[in-house]
DNA sequence: CCGGTTTCTGAAACCGGTTACCGAGCGGCG
DNA sequence: CGCCGCTCGGTAACCGGTTTCAGAAACCGG
């Protein structure tokens, strides 16, 4: 009459036989004779048996669980790689822990609690401080998820400073533009730091004199209507502004109609990222595409592997192409299938990109500036974003 | 020389003494004299030992980890919900795991395998079959999140009904408006279901004929600029929509914009949420404020609380106020301070909240239609979001 | 000096699984 | 008929903690 809570033991008792052959049969492996197993299975089933997730996993010494570290959720990019990681470890029945750092002071000791509970972790470029991305490497496998980890820390990020270089010298070169203002915070994330360094970047190799200082603003949609009333109040607003992301160059649109400014015409706007409403609004956002779903199936593809205890996990950098996107908030005529008005920028490759199907695959160029670290894949498996009709890419 | 990995064995083979007191030592319970303390202490801290997670949990009986299940990741709605449950969490020391059952259609049985990895689970809305539900609910605590569950099971959502009656009957009573559409999917999600309730009832009262059937679009940004492209082709365009949520009203705006069609003058706009973003747009946006932050604690508290093991827990309905917010997108002028140019409808109290402080506390009045098994209770502890200047709320 | 507390510590059971190892039974073959 | 090898299934150790229980030592009042 022992008959308690639904164990091994208790199920190889009302079966008749032991607990190893429950577990046998339970995980379907080892030799059991077909009329046992029946047995034991009919006990299973009768009683609604499902082993112990701890106690399996205590034997184990395995938790199937991978961690997700990242500063908050602000805008499509988050929520998109987010879902994309998900995707990919519950596809492996791996569950999937979060923890938003945002505006946590003892974060770093968290985080380090959290690789206690967890096979692998992927840590979000600029969350945590390298010593403690150390100490977790330590534990458990990590993976820097838009950033670059410390030597022995592999990480997947999309490129950013050629792309931001690019779009950069296009305002400058193409459209002859001055005076550009960075919008954002590079001291925000490695991603922020890359794009305001292709933004200096571009203008040493134009020979101008390097921009000022970034108007220092978050990633979300209202800070760009912030950053929209701060320049657009001054004695001598700026022709042109470069935004961190699409969100703040949204909100940059957004606070300029309700100024009566005009975009191009009285403003030039670009964003980064290219996400869905970017080619939706009007003038349509010049922008950088990032192929954000790859970066989360990347990482979260190359974490389960190392969590999965497979040792040939590679050290290396693995960064993403990325193409410009050009549409009509940088000044260019809307594009009619024909050519650009101005030659692209000549350090990127110019391509146009028809109307692609869902699944088709994006040719697997490499990308051109890669130092020792850095490898550039392309997975057939990563569905590709369908362009927007009339979206002129430039690689 | 056994000295292999870090355990309590271990540890209490180096400090000379027994597990018991290696364990008494490192949870600080028990009597253990001073000297046999530091002696272990020093053999703890030298080593670096820490308890390992899954045996703890194992003893404990508790996996020290709730599950959030949620449809997916679209707009600060959900981003808000996340952070705000996470938040709440991690203060208690424990994990989030998240489930996206977003596109698929194994769902159910992955939240049922997630429940047997956590002590609770707090399911959205929707997400899941009612006899999932049932079958989750005697796995380990759930609580629903912005729905309602099957007797038993408690809940934690905002008004809907009233606030889009409320909402609903401005436009017609106060405006005079007529031919209104909803758009979004009422079978999206429960929210959805009881705005589009409240359309209908508004409909009703007011003696107008029920309303067609919404647009059937998702509840993103994008959505709203392919609702505006349906409607805005028609050959007789509606005079006012009244938007599933403030993402679908901003993509209506921006869609309104690229034909040229003025809002609120040639159409009327309005969301749901209360985003950051709506105060901002021009027209801002006439919406229903939610207690997102809130929403997202109690349920947090309500299930850890649970989940924990105090058997406390209430099964009842939690229905969290929501206040009309009157902008400049449905009509009305821009708000002054002085009166409204139209009274507000006769159903629900008006007033006019004045700039309060990030820490103000909104006045706990209990919301007017409330059943048997619905609460309205206020929490001081929940910051207050900081209306935008200007705004009249109507409650 | 002695019985009774109180304080401290350790051995062992337990949480719920997995698995190494071993022995029993059986069929086939020399 | 005896031996070998194979299949099947059970015993017990183990994963890494917590906790019960009992015994030893110290302490106290009478």
């Amino acid at each position: 009459m022992g008959s308690d809570r639904l164990t091994v033991r208790e199920i190889a008792r009302l079966a008749g036989v032991s607990v190893a052959t429950v577990s046998r049969v339970s995980n379907g492996v080892g030799q059991v004779s077909e009329e046992t197993r029946r047995r034991v299975q009919r006990a299973i089933e009768e009683h609604g048996y499902r082993p112990d997730h701890l106690g399996r996993a205590l034997a184990a010494g395995r938790h199937g669980a991978v961690g997700l570290v990242f500063p908050g959720l602000s805008g499509p990019y988050f929520s998109e790689l987010i879902q994309g990681f998900e995707a990919e470890a519950v596809h492996t029945r791996t569950s999937v822990h979060i923890l938003c750092t945002h505006l946590r002071d003892d974060s770093d000791a968290q985080v380090v609690e959290m690789a206690r509970r967890v096979d692998g972790l992927a840590v979000f470029g600029g969350t945590v401080s390298p010593d403690t991305l150390r100490e977790l490497a330590a534990l458990v496998p990590v993976v820097v998820l838009a950033g670059e980890g410390p030597p022995g820390v592999p990480s997947v990020r999309a490129e950013n400073v050629a792309a931001a270089t690019a779009l950069t010298r296009h305002l400058l070169a193409d459209h002859g533009l001055r005076g550009l203002v960075f919008v954002g915070d590079p001291r925000n994330s490695p991603d922020v730091t890359g794009r305001w360094e292709g933004f200096r970047a571009a203008h040493r190799q134009i020979g101008l004199p390097l921009p000022r200082a970034p108007l220092r603003v978050g990633l979300e949609q209202h800070d760009g209507v912030f950053a929209a009333d701060q320049l657009l109040s001054r004695a001598a607003p700026p022709r042109g502004v470069v935004c961190a992301n699409d969100e703040t160059a949204l909100g940059m649109l957004v606070g300029a109609a309700a100024r009566g400014v005009r975009v191009p015409a009285d403003l030039v706007v670009t964003g980064f990222d290219d996400i869905p409403m970017a080619a939706l609004v009007s003038p349509a956002l010049t922008t950088v595409r990032q192929p954000v779903r790859e970066l989360a199936g990347r990482t979260a593809r190359l974490l389960l592997r190392a969590a999965a205890g497979e040792t040939g996990g590679s050290d290396a950098a693995l960064v993403l192409p990325t193409d410009l996107v050009v549409r009509r908030s940088c000044g260019c005529p809307a594009a009619t299938g024909a050519g650009p008005a101005t030659a692209p920028s000549p350090a990127t490759k110019a391509g146009f990109t028809t109307e692609a199907d869902r699944t088709g695959h994006r040719p697997a160029t490499a990308h051109g500036p890669t130092d020792k670290h850095t490898t550039t894949e392309h997975d057939p498996t990563a569905a590709g974003r369908r362009p927007a009709a009339g979206d002129r890419t430039v690689r």
